[in-house]
DNA sequence: TTGTAAGCGTTATCAC
DNA sequence: GTGATAACGCTTACAA
C-alpha cells in the first residue's frame, strides 16, 4: 500500500501462485480462470499495484508514445495542432512527448536522437526553417519509426504528410488582391528551401500570370517572417520606385507587423495598400483593420496527422504513406476589401 | 548498422570484452582505461549503437521525464508556460509528457494515473476547473513523485507553487477602476473553489473597502469565464437596476467577449463602462479599444516551475516545498483609461 | 582495469 | 489453467 513498489511477484507470493499467472490475469488473458482473475485483481487493488510501463515497454518494444517536434510550442497554429494530437492520442492510449526545435537544425537533430533513444513508436514533425533535407531524420528511417509531417514538410517519398494546398492558397490570395483592383502586388516570402513557401510563391506567380501581370523579382521579399522581418519588409515596399498597392504575406505575423507600420505612417489599408496574410491567427480577426488571410486549421491537422501515424504504427508493414492535402479557405476581411460586396 | 537493434552485448562480442565493461565505457566510468573507452566508442559508432533508455530507466528507476497537466494546451498562457518548461527541461536533459485535462476532473485523474504508470520523475500541473481537492493527485504523494503547481493550484502543504499574487492583482485592478472614477464595479469571477479566483475576488472586495464603496453581492457574476460566459455576464450587467460603470473580469476572454457585446450595442468603452481583464493574452493588446489587464508571464512561470521541480527531483529528501509568488503587473490600456495621464 | 552474475518488472514460450 | 524459465537491455556489487 505504501510505496508503489509493488510488483506482480508480490501479488503472486501473497496468493501462492506464479507471477506469470498474475501477469496473464491482469492482462485479461482468456486462458486464466475467472476465479483467479478476481483474486488477482482484488489483491492488486489491496496492495496498490501499478503496472510498470517501463518494464512492459522494454519487453514489448512498444512504448505507446508519440514524439512531436515543432518549431515553437507557443505559436497558436502549433499549439492548436498539438491540442488536436493530444486528444486523438489520448483516445488511443498514447502519450505525447513534445519538443521544440526553436527553428534550429542542430536542436532538431538532437531532439530526433533523443526521441529515438526513448523508443517512441512514431513521430509527428513540422520542420525548422533551417532544415533543408532529411539527414537529421534518417535515424527514424533506420529504426523503421514512422514519421508524419504536417505543414512544414520535406518532399520525401515514403512519408505521410498533412498539408494544405499552399500553391492554391497562394493563388487564391493573390487572385483576390487582383480582383480587388491591385496592380502591383508584393510577396513576403519565407525560406525558399521550404516546400510550403516555395509553393505559396508559385501560387502567387501563377495568379499574376493568369491576369497578365508582369512578375517582378524585386517585389518578392524573403525573410524568416518574424515580427521584425515584417517591419523591414514594409520599409522595402515603401522604398520601391513603383507604387505597390497590394501585399500577399506568407504569414500573418509579418503581415500584421507591416500593417501596423503603414498605419503609423498614415498609409491607409486597404485603400492605399491591400494586405492578405496566411494562417488565420486569432489576432487577425480582431486587429483593425481585420486581416484577410488563409485559414490553417491547426487542431484538425493535428488530429489527422495523429490518425495517419497511428494507422502506420498499428498496421505494421501494411499501410503505405499517405499525403492529405486540405483545401485552403480564404477568409476575406477588411484589410483587403476595396470593393462593395 | 542496419536495424537499431544493437545492444552493448553486440559491441562486447565484437571486441571480445564483457558487456559490463562496455556499459562502463559508454558511461565514461573512470575505472575503464582510455584505450578501452576509445575502442568501445568507435565500435559503437560503427555498429550504430543507440542506448535503450527504457532499459536504462527501468534499471535506474529514473526516466528523466516530467509530466505536465494543463487544462488546455492551445490557450496562450498555457502554451507559453509549456514553452518555458520545455526550454528548461531540455537544458537539463529531461523530456516533457504533456497532457490536457480539458477542465474535466475525471480526465485529470486518468492522466495522473497514466503519468504515474509511466514513472515520470515529477509533475507540473495547473488544475482543472472541476478540481476541488487533491484526491486525484494522491498517487503522486504515495509514490513520492514531486508535484509543482502553477497558476491554478491547491492550497496543500508540502507542494511547491508558482503563482502570481492574485489578491494583489485583484486589488490593483479594482483600485485602478476606482481611481478612474468608476462607482459601481462588477466582477466576473471563476469557480470560487479555485484559489486563484477566490483570491482575485478577495482583492476586488478589499479595494472596494479601502475606498468605502459598498460591496454588492449581485455585482459578482460567476461562470467558467469562457467566451459565451462573457456574453452572458455582459447581459446580466446591463439588466441590473443600478448603472454599472466598471468591470473587473478574472480573465481576458470573458472581458473581451463582454466588450465586443457592448460595442455592438453602442455602449462606449471606457466612457460608459471601463473594463479590466486578467492574463494579458496577445489579443488584448491589439483589440480596440485595447484591454487593460494583469500580465501573467506564462513563459517565465513555466521556467520557474520546472526549476523548482528539478531541484526537488535531484536534491532528494533535502529540498522542501517552496512557493514563488510573482508580483502582478497591471498593464493599463485604453479599455479603462478615462482620465488624461 | 576487467569479468561474473544478479536484478529492474514484465511477458512469451514451453511444459505439464 | 497454471507453473517454470528465459529474455528485453542496462547497471552495479562483488570478485579477480
Amino acid at each position: 500500500m505504501e510505496n508503489g513498489k509493488v510488483s506482480i511477484h508480490d501479488i503472486a507470493r501473497e496468493l501462492n501462485i506464479n507471477s506469470s499467472t498474475v501477469s496473464r490475469a491482469l492482462n485479461n488473458n482468456p486462458r486464466v480462470s475467472q476465479k483467479t482473475k478476481d483474486r488477482v485483481i482484488e489483491k492488486a487493488n489491496e496492495l496498490g499495484y501499478q503496472k510498470n510501463l517501463l518494464a512492459s515497454s522494454l519487453r514489448n518494444s512498444k512504448t505507446n508514445t508519440i514524439g512531436v517536434i515543432v518549431p515553437r510550442i507557443s505559436r497558436h497554429f502549433f499549439s492548436s495542432a498539438i491540442a488536436g494530437m493530444e486528444e486523438t492520442a489520448y483516445k488511443a492510449g498514447y502519450n505525447l512527448i513534445i519538443c521544440q526545435s526553436l527553428e534550429h537544425l542542430e536542436r532538431e537533430q538532437k531532439i530526433a536522437q533523443s526521441l529515438s533513444d526513448n523508443r517512441v513508436d512514431g513521430v509527428i514533425i513540422s520542420i525548422s526553417m533551417e532544415t533543408k533535407d532529411d539527414h537529421n531524420l534518417l535515424i527514424f528511417k533506420k529504426n523503421r519509426t514512422p514519421v508524419v509531417f504536417f505543414d512544414r514538410h520535406l518532399d520525401i517519398p515514403g512519408n505521410s504528410n498533412v498539408l494544405i494546398d499552399d500553391f492554391q492558397a497562394g493563388f487564391d490570395a493573390t487572385e483576390h488582391l487582383i480582383l480587388q483592383g491591385c496592380k502591383k502586388i508584393a510577396h513576403f516570402s519565407g525560406p525558399q528551401e521550404l516546400e510550403i513557401y516555395k509553393n505559396r510563391f508559385e501560387g502567387y506567380k501563377s495568379a499574376l500570370e493568369k491576369y497578365n501581370i508582369q512578375f517582378e523579382k524585386s517585389l518578392v521579399i524573403s525573410s524568416k517572417l518574424m515580427e521584425s522581418d515584417g517591419l523591414e519588409s514594409a520599409k522595402i515596399v515603401l522604398s520601391q520606385p513603383l507604387t505597390i498597392d497590394g501585399i500577399f504575406s506568407a504569414n500573418d505575423v509579418a503581415a500584421i507587423s507591416a500593417m501596423q507600420y503603414f498605419k503609423k505612417l498614415g498609409i491607409r489599408v486597404p485603400e492605399d495598400i491591400a494586405i492578405v496574410g496566411f494562417s488565420n491567427e486569432p489576432i487577425s480577426a480582431v486587429i483593425e483593420p481585420s486581416l484577410t488571410t488563409i485559414d490553417q486549421p491547426g487542431f484538425e491537422m493535428g488530429k489527422i496527422a495523429t490518425n495517419l501515424l497511428l494507422s502506420q504504427i498499428n498496421d505494421k508493414e501494411g499501410t503505405i504513406a499517405e499525403t492529405i492535402i486540405l483545401k485552403p479557405v480564404l477568409v476575406v476581411r477588411n484589410s483587403s476589401k476595396r470593393l462593395p460586396i
